[in-house]
DNA sequence: CGATTCCTTGAACTCTATCAATGAGCGTGG
DNA sequence: CCACGCTCATTGATAGAGTTCAAGGAATCG
């Protein structure tokens, strides 16, 4: 794996965004944010190399910290369905169910980087002192992953394709929201209409129609892989999109602000080169 | 709810079906298969009963034994997208993960039976001697989950309505051979066409003409509730199906002998009334 | 026997796929 | 610097898969 020639920071950044989004899962107390702090074991892979492989287990397992990646499932005639995407912030292989199972392969979409889960994985498991933090929060995203997994299934199963696209926009807007990646209006999209095909269920020029007829309408732009929702409230009406809430996973009482308030996101870079 | 007043032994029956799907996920010793002999709590659902609720948790956890139930997903307009079926031996909230999350609804589709699974619930928990045969019983079953999770995504996504519905039946087909109640041409399908064309996506007047088309092709006949399929091979590469190869889950040896001799499921009675 | 519920069938329509071709952007090498 | 090859986006024309509307039949049940 090449060495990181990037920003200095890269690093401390990766693990802001991690404890970024771990904390609006679970409260994260500083034991365990230390943990998070002392990742390492930074790996690139470039794009459409294999970073989950079916009945493979993951070793070790890693946090995505830059860059997209898909879970795929192929058919013998080249049919492919991505059956969710993998965002900054997301993890591979954390949770024992993940992934060794689902007989799919999750590939990289761009270039991305990931950093060793092993010791939240450890802290999981031996269900330790504070420790049981982490293993909330790694419940709390795998249940994001399957409630995720099932606004697929919706779209993919009684939505029109107009409304797939607007669902799918509003999901990874969300999404890449909680990890500092996007603006309530903005968000980078690395993906060719070929992916958002094999996502939606789509055929590639439908896919292409619809940008237009969104783009004709003034409800977004798509632009150098970056979206504008125009009118994010009109969108996210035709989609019937509904965000996941988190409070049901909140057991305790939300994270402690001194703590949040640590963790401050550096800008809204796209976090894709 | 109504007390049990048919065949004595309908309560054996019911963790022996249990425990005959258990062993085909892990290897389960005498002490673990105590355990689920011990269940019971016997509850009987009307067709229509909700059995879990979005955002509550399921309390105590069950375990489906008779009758059949989906998990629903609803949008405004009426329109409703089944996520996947619950097949007799399935577990409602067993897992943590498995659903107090998901934001969808399990409605029982037929009368359904269900036993109370607080005991494999605990000993899943304390992570004990051999219960941890349980444990890994309930992971290995929670990835089976997770893999018809991606079966329907793939249905929906990219496969034809023809192809849908052959796959939907393959699925079913082996789901309850696994617990004794399908034959390897022959299982009882108490589904409308209506409940059949929200589980694929499609209208009913198109699974109508579906189930037609393979009458026809003398593929499968439908008839009383009951599928025979008349060419599995041919229908299980139409749908290209692929069976979940539970052997990644079986890290030890397969199960005793000995004790798999003791559970001879009896005969291959519908289990719907 | 009426009232439901579910299945079946026909006809018209529409959404989406397929086929085919063109254009824009980009990196490479001569 | 330009030509070439490549990938990706775009557009039109046509075809097909699946939906919607509407109505009739079969089975079940009180």
């Amino acid at each position: 794996m090449k060495p990181d020639r990037r920003l200095p920071s890269a690093r401390g950044q990766a693990t802001e965004l991690i404890l970024h989004k771990l904390m609006s899962l679970a409260p994260i107390g500083a034991a365990a944010a230390a943990v998070i702090a002392s990742l390492n074991g930074l790996q690139v892979h470039r794009p459409d190399s294999e970073l989950v492989t079916p009945r493979t287990p993951v070793t070790p397992p890693r946090f995505l910290v830059v860059g997209w990646a898909a879970r795929v499932r192929w058919m013998p005639d080249g049919r492919r369905q991505i059956v969710g995407f993998v965002l900054p912030g997301d993890a591979l292989g954390l949770q024992a169910r993940s992934h060794p199972i689902g007989s799919c392969t999750t590939i990289a979409l761009t270039r991305v980087e990931t950093l060793d889960a092993t010791p939240v994985h450890k802290a999981v498991m031996m269900e330790g002192h504070a420790r049981s933090e982490l293993a909330e929060a790694a419940r709390a995203a795998a249940n994001l992953e399957e409630y995720y997994l099932l606004d697929q299934v919706l779209r993919l199963g009684r939505q029109t394709a107009y409304e797939r696209i607007c669902h799918l926009f509003m999901e990874i807007q969300h999404r890449l929201m909680t990890v500092g990646l996007a603006t309530e209006t903005q968000f980078p999209l690395p993906l060719t209409q070929e992916t958002l095909a094999d996502s939606t269920g789509l055929s590639i020029v439908h896919v292409n129609r619809i940008l237009q007829q969104l783009r004709r309408e003034e409800l977004l732009s798509l632009r150098n892989g970056i979206v504008t929702l125009r009118r994010p409230d009109v969108l996210s009406g035709i989609a019937d999109y509904r965000p996941p809430d988190p409070s049901p996973w909140l057991h305790a009482t939300s994270a402690d602000p001194a703590v949040v308030r640590t963790v401050r996101l550096t800008g809204s870079g796209s976090g894709l080169t």
